[in-house]
DNA sequence: TGTAATAGTACGATAGTCGATATATATTGT
DNA sequence: ACAATATATATCGACTATCGTACTATTACA
């Protein structure tokens, strides 16, 4: 899963939310590093609502403007659980050979005095 | 960066691997998960090597066959810790909603009641 | 009055991965 | 002796998620 599909995700864990309010949430949640591109949040919300993750949740027009509401399923939820453990294993992995080799740069200057 | 890509570098972060050697302790380092296809593999390594964060390391043959090595540049090594951090940044930021939601869900059922 | 923010739709381009095919040698099993 | 498996690299078309941009439309604010 890449990451605007997982903020997709990691958004509506909070509770249903609209398209655009996905855009804003998750940009809130990563510190503003991510902003989903609404070409990829409404593919990203059509390709897991096929996929049983999301469910439509109910269109409203407010002041005017419709409103798509999108829900996570327990699907959904536990997909980005498993997701999430996935990707804090694979930074453990990553980090503890980071650290390893650190250790090693550190230690060929002093031997090649 | 995608999950092959990620594996590439952190394989490499263990030191000087030539392209075989490299699937074999990616699907090691991730407990057999991650199996890099040899398309994904040398495309990666080409990328990896124009974008600075792999050089080629020599190339050997050992047994009869040809053996092309590559190791991780400093640049690697610390676009793989960004990459390490932010995953593991936007792991806990999940977990937390997830946490959150789970705590929502348990309580619903006993309202309906 | 026009600019920013809100909200959704549409679509061509790009990039990384997948899956398959090819080539060649070494090792292991029957 | 022969077949299967492991080692090792190269290449290429297909797929798919994302990007980037353009478009429509309403409301709020300066």
């Amino acid at each position: 899963m890449r990451e605007p599909t997982f903020f997709v995700l990691a958004s509506l864990a909070d509770g249903r939310k609209h398209g655009y309010g996905i855009i804003k949430d998750a940009e809130e949640l990563s510190d503003g590093r991510i902003h989903l591109k609404v070409g990829t949040l409404y593919a990203a919300l059509d390709r897991l609502q096929s996929e049983g993750l999301v469910v439509a949740a109910g269109d409203e027009v407010v002041a005017g403007r419709l409103r798509r509401y999108f829900e996570l399923t327990e699907d959904g939820a536990s997909t980005l659980q498993a997701e999430s453990e996935r990707q804090a294993l694979n930074a453990r992995r990553a980090n503890d050979r980071l650290k390893k080799r650190a250790a090693r740069v550190a230690l060929k200057p002093v031997i090649a005095r």
